[in-house]
DNA sequence: GTCTAATTAGGAATAATTCTTGATTGACTA
DNA sequence: TAGTCAATCAAGAATTATTCCTAATTAGAC
């Protein structure tokens, strides 16, 4: 699911407030790593970001992206998952949230409160784990 | 949790049983890498394999240690995890399940279906997606 | 015991990520 | 608006986990 034009809009304000409340620069280089991740289907490798951004901005390096992508990992303003295969993937949508990935694809879907997965953690609580936080994947082939 | 002396023969067992199924050959190799798993807390890289084995086994090298883990991966005698900062662990026990990682020592933990872990994907089911699996680690401390 | 395909040891190759360093620049100041 | 400087960036080297390659060894069939 691509976010429309008004939500990359409010989400590239976003950007600016948390790179200030960080104390850190806005760059070109940010800004752009930033977009290409908006505008993406979601989930994107180091490399596959660097691609999209040399289409406009051929000079930014690789290395400057996996900076970037590592300082709006730390500010809170995109995720990182890493896969079973151990591939890292940046995540426009930051914070715990569910994956679907299609096993026929290979396409990773965020699940969202709305798809409707119910977690019960109450029982481990009770065992002795103090929960702080939990990540689903559910693989299988998206229908239609 | 260790596994004990009576069941660590048992999965011993299966492991000859799961190599001529498969058509391969038992090595001592294969034996060797297998008991330090079954030997094991549950969930080690293929370097603490590696190290594990050479107390008894210097011979025995790094790469066949990689080599040995994915036949056993392959033939589904262990699993294979991944986790968040993206190191693979060799898991003793295969089949899905879910697992507790301990933010403050990193230790890996096992969730059976003893640990009552609730999860409903029902609802998912209903949206479109066709369910193969689900994986879910959870995050926290272990107390006491 | 012989034979042969499977397996192993050792090292080279690969690939993703991190590190290092000198050049560049965003943002504050006057 | 220009000066200043710490923050940031580009480029390439280094690191590290894993995979690949190949000649020597060996399990298991006959
Ligand atoms: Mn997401
Ligand atoms: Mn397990
Ligand atoms: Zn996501
Ligand atoms: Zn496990």
């Amino acid at each position: 699911m691509k976010l429309d034009a008004r939500q990359i809009e409010t989400r590239t304000q976003e950007l600016y407030e948390k790179l200030r409340a960080a104390g850190l620069k806005v760059t070109l280089q940010r800004l752009a790593v930033y977009r290409v991740l908006l505008q993406s289907h979601g989930h994107l490798t180091a490399e596959q970001v660097h691609q999209a951004v040399a289409r406009d901005n051929p000079a930014l390096s690789l290395s400057t992206v996996y900076n970037v992508l590592e300082t709006l990992v730390k500010i809170g303003a995109i995720g990182e998952i890493t896969t079973d295969g151990g591939t890292k993937l940046f995540d426009r949508t930051p914070g715990d949230h569910h994956h679907f990935i299609d096993t026929e694809t290979g396409e990773v879907i965020d699940l969202d409160d709305s798809a409707g997965v119910k977690l019960d953690l109450n029982a481990l609580a009770r065992r002795g784990f103090a929960v702080e936080g939990a990540k689903l994947t559910v693989y299988g082939r998206r229908k239609k």
